[in-house]
DNA sequence: TATAATTTTCAGAAATTACTGTAAATTCAG
DNA sequence: CTGAATTTACAGTAATTTCTGAAAATTATA
């Protein structure tokens, strides 16, 4: 499968980010193409579209699987196995947010309670704890918030976003709203 | 300068979380370490804490401070150079938002509009603009979204996180709130 | 302005991560 | 059940990233 000119520089572009993003340069590669192209694919068109060895586009796609990034698919009369994206954007942003809660949030979580529960060795841990509640806390709500976004509608979370900065203004309203 | 038990533990549990949150193992633990101690630490002292190379520790202030994660501080009498993280977690996790909306963001944002802005060559062309169009506009709205959240005040920014599930209840109300 | 203290830079070394080719495992049609 | 097609696992290699020590640059004091 031969890339065009538009798509190429996309992928390229998809392959540096791909490390920013928490995957890698393949990982990046692979998904771009994956989403900018409208036919389902195999692992072998991968291959020759990337120029990258077969087993490498297999364990992509195995981590691409891992994230809830892509779809299986079968094609009647074709052993092989296609993947597509999800063609809702919105649907993609929401797995990756909480793709990344999973990898980024939860283990600290985690981490943070275990700080509580010890008992401080002298001033110094007192502070830490301090601190370390603080995180906790923090990283607690947003992990609540988070998964009050991934059961949103897409139709609803584009009207949150958008609101800009009327956000503001209704959350000086919100008692009042939420009394009825 | 010698960790309790408590801090240690920590700072090797943020050191495994660097890499993931674009980071590195090194910046992780000394930012473990910056945020979990009361008092201004200096490069030896980090260096010390960590067992890492003084120039290592450098790097990584300097890197830390591209991040605007942490504050430099002079101490009468001395000559060395002193840093902090900010006392408000809430100011750290907007920063942590603002720089990697920079990183993870910005750059795609750029691209993907010059990718919109090339004529297509064909229809595989036109279905990867459509798609292309998509992810912008998603990553405008959070963009913008992020830009708000950024000159929002603690205290309202923990207001909104703390809604849970009255947010879906305010966006219903929304229309009639903005009116007035 | 000279010098001592401190920080930064950078080339090479070490460590980590990613990639390939081959071989093993799995799947499916006949 | 057999064997061809396909996918996966994995050891070794390649590429990338991180870290160090030494030297250069900067800063502040006398």
């Amino acid at each position: 499968m031969k890339l065009t000119a538009l798509t190429q520089s996309l992928v390229l572009h998809f392959g540096e980010m791909g490390s920013r993003w928490g995957l890698n340069r393949t990982l990046g590669q692979m998904y771009a193409v994956i989403v900018l192209t409208e036919q389902p694919l195999n692992a072998d068109q991968i291959s020759e579209a990337l120029q990258i060895s077969r087993s490498n586009v297999s364990m992509g796609l195995k981590e691409l699987k891992s994230w809830n990034l892509i779809k299986l698919q079968h094609i009647p009369g074709d052993r092989k196995e296609y993947f597509t994206a999800p063609e809702d954007v919105w649907e993609i942003a929401k797995t990756l947010l909480v793709e990344r809660r999973k990898r980024e949030l939860d283990p600290t979580l985690t981490s943070l309670r275990d700080a509580l529960l010890q008992s401080p060795a002298n001033d110094d841990d007192k502070y830490a704890q301090q601190r370390i509640k603080e995180m906790h806390d923090l990283m607690e709500m947003i992990t609540v918030w988070s998964t009050e976004l991934q059961n949103m509608s897409s139709s609803k979370l584009s009207t949150l976003l958008t609101l800009g900065s009327g956000l503001s203004k209704i959350l000086d309203a919100k008692d009042r709203i939420l009394k009825k």
